[in-house]
DNA sequence: GTAAACTAGTTTGTATCGCAAACTAGTTTA
DNA sequence: TAAACTAGTTTGCGATACAAACTAGTTTAC
């Protein structure tokens, strides 16, 4: 009976997790951002961020290049290719439980 | 810039959990289920399903008594108002920061 | 010139969570 | 009377999210 709702527990928690499908949306949004701009847009304590950024890169899901801006070390995301194709999967699952539940 | 974005890190985590979203919406389609037929629909296990429904019934959310039918013992769960309410903003946020994120 | 404050993160500690396996307790069937 | 079933709860464990503390270097103020 429930066999479509049921889905839902199929999600990617990598993504459902709140703080980072924040991230991933805002990733989704521009070609790249830097820990600082992720930090202010998020508001997550730079723990919390500098976490979640490596589980998605763990993933494969974000492309974290370490660089410098003049002196000062700056941290470059990037969604990848995989990262964009969860990221579209996850929105339509959650469209379609959504659309079944009314 | 992603003040509205960044509401869905507000999102109920309670109703937010995949398992639990399942069970609440199960729960809006019917006046009232018992653990089994939550059970067979869920296909959580019995320990799994068990926790979930005390975290929901301490939010309020879920009232759960304990009855029998003839000698066995059983379950019969429904959706407060509190609950129905919960679900609903659930809802309502989601759908929102979906259409924000295109 | 050195102390304070800032940039840019990472590591660590902790409390909570989700999950399945094992367990409880009684009932029905073979 | 032993096996299997109903109806759950408790326990144990690994993973998670989060903030605080820490690292390492840079700029500013006095």
């Amino acid at each position: 009976m429930s066999d479509d709702l049921r889905r839902v527990t199929e999600l990617d928690r990598l993504i459902h997790e709140p703080a980072r499908l924040l991230i991933v949306s805002i990733l989704s949004t521009v070609e790249s951002a830097d820990f600082l701009y992720l930090q202010r847009e998020t508001e997550l304590t730079k723990g919390n961020l500098s976490a979640h950024l490596r589980k998605l890169e763990d993933a494969g899901y974000v492309n974290i290049q370490k660089t410098f801006k003049g002196k000062l070390p700056l941290t470059v995301c990037k969604l990848t290719a995989d990262g964009t194709k969860a990221v579209a999967q996850y929105r339509q699952q959650m469209r379609d439980f959504m659309d079944k539940t009314g």
